[in-house]
DNA sequence: AAACGAATCAACCGCTACTCT
DNA sequence: GAGAGTAGCGGTTGATTCGTT
């Protein structure tokens, strides 16, 4: 009996130690991006076993869906999806796949983590729970609002070429080849004269879906026809309005001097015409 | 140039929900 | 309806990169 139990001792730890953890090489992912387009990405058990890689369905599945996966959008967080987040998550709370689904390319673990590094990181200089309320008016009332100014102040609109289906930040330069195909939703040129509602409208909405939750900041109603019968939206052409992928809300010390100055006094002095 | 701490992000883990038999 | 297998989600970890001294 204790031999048995050895036995099944060593044949588990023999199976651990076949498992491939940790970082993956060029060359599995070669492997399995060639098993998925043979085998659809689904079956996950199925295609790690018959594919040969040392790893589990699970991790095969993750790095597919995080990396591998010809959608994934790479590159910094832009100002929009920045706004897009907060205002999900006001809805949603911790629904991070929830929020992905109108962030295209984007994944939940990558919202994720710009969650806790960004937003959190924030939370914790003002000393403050991001669970609060104090922490939830402050994104409401003073992030918020900074953020939609930053988007407005962004000046040069992007030129979209409806044949091309792209962004052309710059029509002397190439196009981004990775903008979605067919966007649903479009945001119409006249942007820089949207009237934004009070900030202290902003999660007043009972809005459930971002389309509408982000007319409802905008005032101006995007182009396109919403949702597909999935339920899944195209999402906006908001990518690269001339926005170098370094700019970020949460990174410059007057930013977070300005909050904290907000934070503190609680003023809401944001209005919009 | 080296050392160190902070920030970032890919990957893992545990759990739940769902599907199939 | 029960149980097994699988997919998906959210939390956490740890390796790597970046910035500062």
């Amino acid at each position: 009996m204790e031999d048995y139990e050895r036995n099944l001792n060593s044949l588990a730890l023999e199976e651990d130690s076949d498992v491939r953890k940790g970082p993956w090489t060029e060359e599995e992912d070669a492997i399995l991006v060639n098993f998925v387009s043979i085998h659809g990405d689904s079956r996950w058990n199925h295609i790690a076993r018959s594919s040969g890689l040392k790893r589990t369905g699970k991790s095969c599945r993750l790095r597919w869906l995080n990396y591998l996966r010809p959608d994934v959008r790479r590159g910094n967080i832009t100002l929009e999806e920045q706004f897009m987040i907060l205002k999900l998550h006001s809805l949603w709370g911790n629904r991070w796949s929830k929020i992905a689904q109108y962030l295209p390319g984007r994944t939940d673990n990558e919202i994720k983590n710009y969650w806790r590094t960004r937003v959190q990181k924030q939370a914790k200089h003002l000393r403050c729970d991001v669970s609060s309320n104090l922490f939830k008016e402050t994104m409401k009332n003073v992030w918020m609002p900074r953020l939609v100014e930053r988007i407005n102040a962004q000046t040069s609109p992007p030129t979209y070429d409806p044949v091309e289906s792209a962004v052309i930040t710059d029509p002397g330069q190439s196009i981004d080849k990775q903008a979605p195909v067919e966007p649903s939703f479009v945001l119409e040129p006249v942007y820089q004269q949207q009237q934004f509602v009070p900030a202290s409208d902003l999660s007043a909405t009972s809005s459930n879906s971002p389309a509408e939750a982000l007319s409802d900041v905008q005032g101006r109603v995007v182009n396109g026809s919403g949702y597909d019968s999935a339920g899944q939206t195209g999402f906006m052409e908001l990518n690269d309005w001339g926005c170098d992928g370094g700019d970020n809300l949460w990174t410059d010390d007057e930013s977070f001097w300005f909050l904290q100055d907000q934070f503190c006094h609680q003023t809401t002095s944001y209005s919009y015409n």
